[in-house]
DNA sequence: GTTATGATCTCCT
DNA sequence: GGAGATCATAACG
């Protein structure tokens, strides 16, 4: 079923990041579905998170986004040549949102393979916030597009994910931001491959 | 107007 | 393991 839009309404990002580990995310672009299962989020607790880029309550032309009301999609551009995507989450003028870092393709793996320029199919084709939007083909264009909308939705397909089979860490990337580095709002989903190479 | 830099990825050695 | 790619935005002058 479609998660409805009220579901990111809820308070407490962090677990609301964890909670979207095993829902699933489609775009629908070019007339094709891509998308498949959240396997890695990351919170940002906008005014007293120094990683987020609304920390202290700054509010620019780039992250007014995020003061939008839980439900909408958060994307930029980093690095210059890869475009994030967030999940706005609670009321308005609050900046929360929730990174995805990655999911497991299920749906439109060809066309995955075509946009990222990838030979063979595997969960390595979604791992990085970065490749997530290259795999769904997510731009600018989806910034404030709703999380129930026809190009841009998020299900719950009764995937239970139980809490001893996710990770939890810091996030990644965020060294600037002090102490807030250290906090350990990252989730993702533990795979078998990794307990072997661990 | 100018400059520094980032919620990253890929390819090279 | 490390550097380069590459540009919108923000902070400064």
């Amino acid at each position: 079923m479609i998660i409805d839009k009220d579901y990111f309404l809820q308070g407490d990002v962090v677990c609301l990041a964890k909670d979207l580990i095993g829902k699933y995310v489609f775009t629908l672009r070019d007339g094709q579905i891509a998308g498949g299962m959240i396997t890695e989020t990351e919170a940002y607790r906008g005014v007293t998170d120094r990683a987020s880029h609304a920390f202290g309550g700054r509010r620019t032309k780039r992250n007014e986004m995020m003061y939008a009301r839980g439900g909408v999609a958060y994307v930029y551009l980093c690095y210059g040549m890869h475009y994030m995507l967030n999940f706005v989450t609670n009321e308005q003028d609050t900046p929360d949102a929730v990174l995805i870092r990655g999911i497991i393709p299920t749906h439109g793996e060809e066309l995955m393979l075509r946009r990222t320029g990838k030979k063979q199919c595997s969960e390595a084709i979604s791992d990085g916030p970065g490749k997530v939007c290259k795999a769904l083909g997510i731009n600018m264009e989806l910034n404030g597009t709703a999380l129930d909308s026809d190009i841009l939705w998020v299900e719950d397909r009764g995937v239970i994910v139980p809490s001893e089979k996710i990770i939890r860490g810091p996030r990644v990337g965020v060294d600037y931001a002090g102490e807030d580095a250290k906090l350990p709002w990252r989730f993702l989903l533990q795979k078998s491959s990794e307990i072997i190479s661990k």
